[in-house]
DNA sequence: AGAATAAGTCAACAGTGCTGACCAATTATT
DNA sequence: AATAATTGGTCAGCACTGTTGACTTATTCT
C-alpha cells in the first residue's frame, strides 16, 4: 500500500503525484468557477433573470450583429432554451433584433443601451475578479493560465472572437467567430 | 474609433489591452468549464443523474467521512437542495451513511465500490482533458493555471483539503477540510 | 433545563437544460 | 418553377437543481 503521505519528499510514486495534481486541477476549476459565477447571479435574481441571460447578453454584447444560430453554436445548447431567454431580453428590452438585409432569414442581434448597461454591471464583478487574480499572479502565470485553458476547449466546439487567434477564418463561420 | 486590429503592435492604449485581457480570460473559464462539464453530464445522463450528484460524489470520494455540513461548505447549497441529491445517492446505493461515534448528530459518508466506481467513471474524463492540456501547456504553464484560479477562489468560501496549503488548519474545520 | 448544532423533511417555486412536433420565411439547388 | 435546405420561432412537457420557509428529531454544549 503507497503512503499517502509521501507528496513532497522526491522520489515517490509518480503516478500518485499525477493523480493529485489532476484533482486540485478539477478542484480549482470547481471552486473559481463557482466564485465566479456567484457575484452576477445576485445581481441577475434581483431582476428576475438567471445565469443563462447573462451568458446570452455577454456574448452578444461581445459579438455585435451576431445571428441567432452563431450565438447557439457558442452557447451549445438548444434552439428552444435560447429562444426562451432570448425572447424574454428583447421583450424586457435589453436585445435588440434586426433582419440581415443580405440574408433576410437572419436576425442580427445587439445590445440596447440597457442591455450595455446590465452588461457592464453583471462583468464589471467578473473583471475585478480576474483583474485582481491576474495581478497577484502576474503577467507570466497569466500565459499559463490561459494556454492551459486553451487546451481543455474542444477543437471542434464553438468559440468566440480572437481566442483561437489564427491569422484569419478558413471556415463557414463569419470573420468575427471561429472555429478551431 | 480604435482599430480593434492593434491588440500585438506595442504603445497602444493599455486600458483597452488590459480589458481585451480580461474578457479573454472570462471566455476562457466559460469554454473550458463547458467542455469539462459536458463529459461527465452525458453519462449521468444515461443512468438518471445530474451534475449536482456528481459533485457530491466526487467530494464524497475526496474526503471520506465527511459530514453533511463539511459537504454543504463546500459546494455553497442549501441543506434542502444536497438534501435531495443525497438521499437519492443512499438509496440507490452509491453513498453510505454512519453515525460518527464522538457526535452522533453527525452523519459520515463514504462512497460505497458502486459509488468509487461511478466517481472513478465520472472523473476519468475530465481528468484525461486535464492531462492533456497540462500537456501540451508544460509544467510552468500549469503553476500559472494554479495560481491564477487560486486567486480567484473566495478565501472566504468553503475549500477542500490541501489546495490552500497551510501548514495546519487554523478555524475550526477537521483536518482535511480547510477555509483560508 | 435550555440553547445550539446537525440532520432531515415537506411543499412550492424559478431557472435552465432537454425532446418532440410543428410552422413560416427565405434562400439554395436541381 | 418546384423542391430542398436553412434560419428562426413556438408550444408542450419533462428533468434537474437551485431557492425560501416552516417544522421535526437527535444530540451536544452551556
Amino acid at each position: 500500500m503507497p503512503d499517502i503521505k509521501t507528496t513532497k519528499p522526491s522520489g515517490v510514486n509518480p503516478l500518485f503525484l499525477r493523480e493529485e495534481e489532476l484533482r486540485q486541477g478539477i478542484e480549482l476549476l470547481f471552486y473559481a468557477y463557482r466564485d465566479f459565477t456567484a457575484g452576477p447571479d445576485a445581481i441577475l435574481a434581483e431582476i428576475g433573470l438567471g445565469r443563462a441571460h447573462h451568458r446570452a447578453i455577454y456574448f452578444i454584447g461581445r459579438n455585435p450583429d451576431i445571428t441567432v444560430s452563431e450565438l447557439l453554436t457558442i452557447l451549445c445548447i438548444t434552439k428552444q432554451s435560447l429562444s426562451r431567454v432570448l425572447g424574454q431580453l428583447v421583450r424586457e428590452g435589453y436585445v435588440s433584433q434586426r433582419t440581415d438585409e443580405v440574408d433576410r432569414r437572419k436576425r442580427l442581434l445587439r445590445l440596447t443601451e440597457q442591455g450595455d448597461a446590465l452588461e457592464r454591471r453583471l462583468t464589471a464583478d467578473q473583471r475585478a475578479r480576474m483583474a485582481r487574480a491576474y495581478r497577484e499572479a502576474g503577467a507570466e502565470a497569466v500565459d499559463g493560465f490561459r494556454s492551459v485553458l486553451l487546451g481543455m476547449i474542444d477543437d471542434s466546439a464553438g468559440v468566440s472572437a480572437s481566442l483561437k487567434d489564427d491569422t484569419d477564418p478558413p471556415d463557414g463561420l463569419p470573420a468575427r467567430l471561429r472555429r478551431a
